[in-house]
DNA sequence: CCATCTTTGTGCACGCGTTCACAAAGACAT
DNA sequence: ATGTCTTTGTGAACGCGTGCACAAAGATGG
């Protein structure tokens, strides 16, 4: 033992795990349909439960951003919206700008999830000069040649990629080179950017398959009951549980 | 103390570690495209370069399923393909239907994504009666009335659901009760289902709040002033994050 | 003020996933 | 055949995330 290896290089002080980054807004969702109802504290059972995970990692997620419960009591309700809020920087506007407005992304605009949460649409653009000031979700698309512009205007910093997946790189190119620092990509293309900006990609076809991998090693179990001869075994399987992890795989087809 | 749990002798042989499963649609992806420039071979590093991931990775991946490699040359295209598809279970058809066809769902229709990968839209469901017969994406939409029958009639093990937060549980429910087990959920809620069903999320709002996060910490490094206005488009080098501690003050509001 | 009861915060151990580094395996040239 | 060169497949170490189990902290009641 005596593992005297470097004791903390860094990462540390105000580094939480990026795990616990990914849970933050699913406390959030959860404290804040509390809140509606008006319920002033909850306890860490109470809330784990709501949010669909262990209530001993919950308590361990918060220990990371200090100490907010009191002990025999609970969390305030109110408090830990605000410290979550602001922890996760929602508690400033985010202008966003969505590019490629097709089927998803104009799904995207219409999406009541962006304003609810400190998210602007700051602007929506697309290529088609057809779409040109066409109105969605009562924004006018702009022309993609506006991109750079629109980008500095808004002080845009987060961009959301909706494009055919030939398109994303070149798009993902020019959002980094005009300044934005945050990507959420829809497209099924692996973008590559500088270091310094955070890509994070979502994609219905990985998950798709992931669930057919799933599906199909279930109906194998049943079929094939024969050489394992250890049945019990299946109940532990990857059964019933939730959310991934911190990060959502994407891969949508060509 | 001494609990000696027994470590699980099982989950091995046919156990792909899920980070694994996760991965190959990404491998898939790179993979097809290859094949369709009709490239014979490819290397771990290309390969992994094309897909975004680490090499050594990349063949411990490739490695639990087989060893489908020759050293010296890399890994056969057109083999591999098959390997894959197989693994995943898209060598056979999955009849999927989506319920809520608003925005997200009808987007999620009209995704090309879905017939090519051996998925297949069987149905489109939705509760609002002035829906029921429209068509979306070429396929008439059907009323929630009918979802347990078409269910059962095209034997649909997969669901995807695009509905509001208020209705997916009740959805989740009726799905699970007529004999789906795996289920793509789009609505912003933690469903909770039997032991046996799988279920993924994909949250937009999660994964932007995620990324406002890091966005933050970013800004957060520079100074607390700026606000917007980000000077010229140099957001080139703004690694090294990680600052040393004892520079962010612990805001302690009333 | 003390006893009891509830719930937090966390030390600890465990297992999974990642990465390094290298021996084994095979292609290819001579 | 033999040697060299390339690339795979994997043993081993490491670090992160998870969950248990419990002591500390504070509320509550007498």
């Amino acid at each position: 033992m005596a593992t005297g290896r470097t004791h903390r290089p860094a990462t540390r002080s105000r580094g939480i795990p990026e795990a616990t980054v990914a849970r933050l807004p699913l406390y959030l969702r959860a404290l804040t349909a509390l809140s509606e109802r008006s319920v002033p504290t909850v306890s860490s059972e109470e809330l784990a439960a709501a949010a669909g995970v262990n209530s001993a990692k919950l308590r361990k997620d918060f220990s990371y951003l200090g100490s907010y419960g009191t002990r025999g009591v609970g969390y305030d309700v109110e408090y830990l919206v605000y410290q979550i809020s602001r922890e996760l920087g929602l508690t400033q506007d985010w202008p966003v700008v969505i590019v490629g407005i097709g089927n998803l992304g104009a799904a995207l605009a219409n999406y009541g999830g962006f304003a609810s949460r400190g998210f602007r649409v700051a602007a929506l653009i697309d290529a088609d000069p057809a779409m040109a000031g066409k109105p969605v979700a009562g924004i006018p698309v702009q022309h993609t040649d506006e991109l750079e512009k629109i980008i500095k205007d808004n002080g845009v910093s987060i961009g959301v990629i909706a494009t055919p997946a030939g398109a994303a790189q070149q798009v993902c190119d020019r959002l980094v080179a005009a300044g934005v620092t945050s990507i959420l990509n829809f497209a099924p293309t692996v973008l590559s950017v500088p270091d310094g900006v955070d890509v994070r990609k979502v994609d219905l076809s990985i998950e798709l398959q992931i669930l057919a991998f799933h599906e199909q090693r279930k109906a194998g179990e049943e079929t094939a009951a024969g050489d394992g001869a250890l049945p019990a075994a299946t109940a532990r399987e990857a059964s019933a549980d939730q959310g991934p992890d911190g990060d959502v795989p994407a891969v949508m087809p060509a």
